[in-house]
DNA sequence: ATATCTGCAAATGGTTTGCGGAGGA
DNA sequence: TCCTCCGCAAACCATTTGCAGATAT
């Protein structure tokens, strides 16, 4: 555990905001100012394989990051970009059903929701 | 509807395997000899905003394509790496729970199933 | 001591785009 | 005709990687 991967880590612990490897890196480099932006890539990589975190890689070109390694569901705005937490239980019972509708042996899912968060909601105009 | 278009959508339509840009390019190509790779991505975003086609990108660092327009599930074998249909019926209920507990609006959603594939198990070492 | 990690900078690779010419409606 | 699309090749850009020196244990 290298000082890069400790603040890496508190960094994406300390955020609910899911995000990108260059925020994180711009938040790190406050703490590590020669801080480069592959070794941030690299921790991220290893804290995703030691299962202290999540890479969140739909819908975009690149990935954001979630220091919350539980499995659960987040919710997307269209409008903003922003990605929420849901506070939905995990739906184990998919995977069951599943697993035995197909013969795959299932180990894990994901499940994403879309559409205009609550805020993008409140500054529309009214049609 | 040009013919290069109509050529892109036939390859989708005609396969399970969920494909990559460059695989529809490489079949495309044998009923237009001088395609080129940009046509077929300009296609594919053409047909995907038609509503025609699906994008499935999602832990991965390129896309599949999917030439299955309504919404249904898929599940990925992290052994061989092909994607599976799958025949779970439409979870909308989540799409509504979801709703009322976040106050966002929710337009779509998307599930994907990990683990390994029926015949990638009976491959595998008995231990 | 030594295996691992870092900063740097260049490479990678899927996808996008600017251009001038061709083709569909 | 006119607008859209094409092939080509270069550009883009998030991410990865080779290297030589530094650091963790």
């Amino acid at each position: 555990m290298t000082r890069q991967k400790r603040v890496i880590l508190e960094v994406l612990r300390g955020t609910k905001s899911h995000p990108t490897a260059d925020w994180i890196y711009e938040q790190a480099k406050k703490m590590i100012p020669d801080l480069s932006l592959g070794t941030v890539y690299r921790n991220l990589n290893l804290l995703k394989e030691m299962g202290e975190i999540m890479e969140l890689n739909y819908g975009s070109t690149f990935s954001r990051f979630d220091g919350n390694p539980h499995n659960h569901y987040h919710f997307q705005c269209r409008q903003c970009g922003r990605v929420f937490d849901l506070d939905l239980p995990i739906q184990n019972k998919l995977e069951k059903e599943t697993a035995e509708v197909s013969g795959h042996r299932i180990d894990n899912h994901r499940l994403e929701f879309y559409g205009v968060c609550r805020e993008c909601q409140a500054s529309e105009p009214k049609n």
